[in-house]
RNA sequence: UCCUCAGUAGCUCAAUGGCAGAGCAUUCGGCUGUUAACCGAAGGGUUGUAGGUUCGAGUCCUACCUGAGGAGCCA
């Protein structure tokens, strides 16, 4: 006699039903002639029941001796109970045992803390809890919704390569590869490839991995990371902000929506995410220094910030804490951004770009901008960045050819799960992080 | 690259310069409603590596290794 295989996210849809689980051991507790197991199967965890007088003397042995993360397949009957922490508990009848682990050789992860070393070293197994399964679902929520946010608004995904001849933007470490004995670079953005995709197809945008070679230790940086990049032909900073806004408005609301369970999981206090709406506020770099300065003569931050530098961490940190959506700080000086940005018509020593940084002290998890249009100020741009002039003829061909204005951002995958999930590192946020001093597994 | 901190049982951590300890995990026993269950017992150690000071070093000193947090840089 076989029983619908079903998971345990939708088992309340078989309340007082005989049902099979497919999945592992999660935990075993055992009260005299009575087992507790939970069972996990990717999708969620419920609590079986095995009392001694309701099973044959073999299924008790059986459940009484499984290990942690042994694989089972269980069948048994779905029912309703308040003590249940998800409402629902299983009245085991049969355990199928595909493979039990070995008690001397137990699965590492215990059901106590452990250190951050000891669970990035059994990556592999530490993504079985469900805390971190949680982050994973709700990591592919945000990419799904990012794409379908853009799908549904007419971009047309288009991929840069990762293979690239030299930097895009002449600044970052890159990760050099040998290509048939000349030198290549893993990507550090698809921006410029995309920018030529834009004026091809008018809205794009790209969804893939990115490498950055410096050796940044902290809670915000991955050596490869993903990015989400849209570029619009036709499209000034202006409406730049405004998909920016509307992006990641769409993105917490569809998380809020559909992972709401996850979101329990991992304890967020969602009523920090549901202020998210556009339209988010938007702060002139001019600005963002007096507030600094300001906050600073208050002894509210340590340093005085000096005009005409990029904010550091300690800076976005205290920026982002005065807003409860994320602040979009724009037209910052020129010469403290990247090369390709358009100088703004009303005066030009400032850039037509944002930077969107997230709240509760997440930082900057959007960066963009118009780019130049003009065939002589971006050569001139290139000139001044010392950047080798050849390598850029096919990105001043993008000028030569139709040049329009055109726009796009770059928004961090990690940075925003981290954000949404509240996570105090990156780290959590994709399944095998790549850090300065870890390549295992 | 710089600054700070850490490294002791499989894991998380104690140990005034003076016998190497606890909780969890594992094994055995007990308990019919447990929620990181609980109670009892057992096994489990080259204190990151090398050198030094000392009657005596997990502890103090030097160098190195590994990791973490932060700065810079960035998403």
């Amino acid at each position: 006699m076989s029983f619908p295989v079903t998971t345990i996210a939708s088992i309340g849809a078989h309340e007082g039903q005989t049902v099979t689980l497919r999945g592992w051991l999660y935990n075993l507790r055992e009260s005299g002639k009575l087992l507790f197991p939970i069972f996990r199967d990717g999708t969620g965890t419920i609590q079986g029941i095995v009392p001694k007088a309701a099973v044959t003397p073999e299924t008790f042995d059986t459940v009484r001796n499984l290990t942690q993360e042994s694989s089972v397949i269980v069948t048994g009957k779905v029912r309703a109970d308040k003590r249940a922490p998800s409402g629902y508990e299983l009245d085991v009848e049969k355990v199928e045992v595909i493979q039990r682990v070995p008690e001397e050789a137990p699965f590492p992860i215990s059901l106590k803390e452990h250190g951050t070393d000891f669970l990035m070293e059994h990556r592999h197994l530490w993504i079985r809890t469900p805390r971190q399964s949680a982050i994973l679902r709700i990591r592919a929520e945000i990419i799904k919704a990012a794409r379908d946010f853009l799908d549904d608004n007419g971009f047309t995904l288009t991929d840069p390569p990762i293979l690239t001849p030299a930097a895009c933007e002449g600044t970052s470490t890159l990760f050099p590869v040998d290509y048939f004995g000349d030198e290549a670079f893993l990507t550090q953005s698809g921006q410029l490839y995309i920018e030529s995709t834009a004026l091809a197809l008018g809205k794009v945008y790209s969804f893939g991995p990115t490498f950055r070679a410096e050796k940044s230790k902290t809670r915000r940086h991955l050596t490869e990371f993903w990015m989400v990049e849209p570029e619009m032909a036709y499209a000034g900073l202006d409406d730049l902000m405004v998909l920016a806004e509307e992006f990641i408005s769409f993105i917490v609301d569809r998380v809020l929506t559909r992972r709401a369970a996850d979101m329990k999981v991992i304890g967020r206090d969602i009523t920090k995410l549901e202020t998210i709406k556009a339209p988010f506020p938007r702060l002139r770099y001019d600005d963002a220094v007096a507030m600094l300065n300001e906050a600073h003569a208050k002894g509210l931050i340590e340093h005085p910030f000096e005009y005409g530098n990029d904010f550091g961490s300690p800076d976005e940190t205290y920026l982002s804490s005065q807003f409860d959506r994320p602040v979009m700080v724009h037209r910052y000086p020129a010469n403290v951004k990247a090369f390709y940005m358009e100088p703004d018509p009303v005066e030009p020593k400032y850039a037509l770009c944002v930077d969107v940084l997230a709240p509760e002290g997440y930082g900057e998890i959007i960066g963009g901008s118009q780019r130049i249009a003009s065939y002589e100020l971006l050569k001139q741009r290139i000139e001044e960045h010392k950047l080798p002039i050849e390598a850029f003829q096919w990105y001043l061909d993008l000028r030569r050819y139709g040049s329009v204005p055109h726009s796009g951002f770059g928004m961090g995958i990690e940075r925003a799960v981290a954000w949404i999930c509240g996570l105090d590192h990156v780290r959590e946020t994709i399944p095998f992080a790549r850090t300065l001093n870890r390549m295992y597994p």
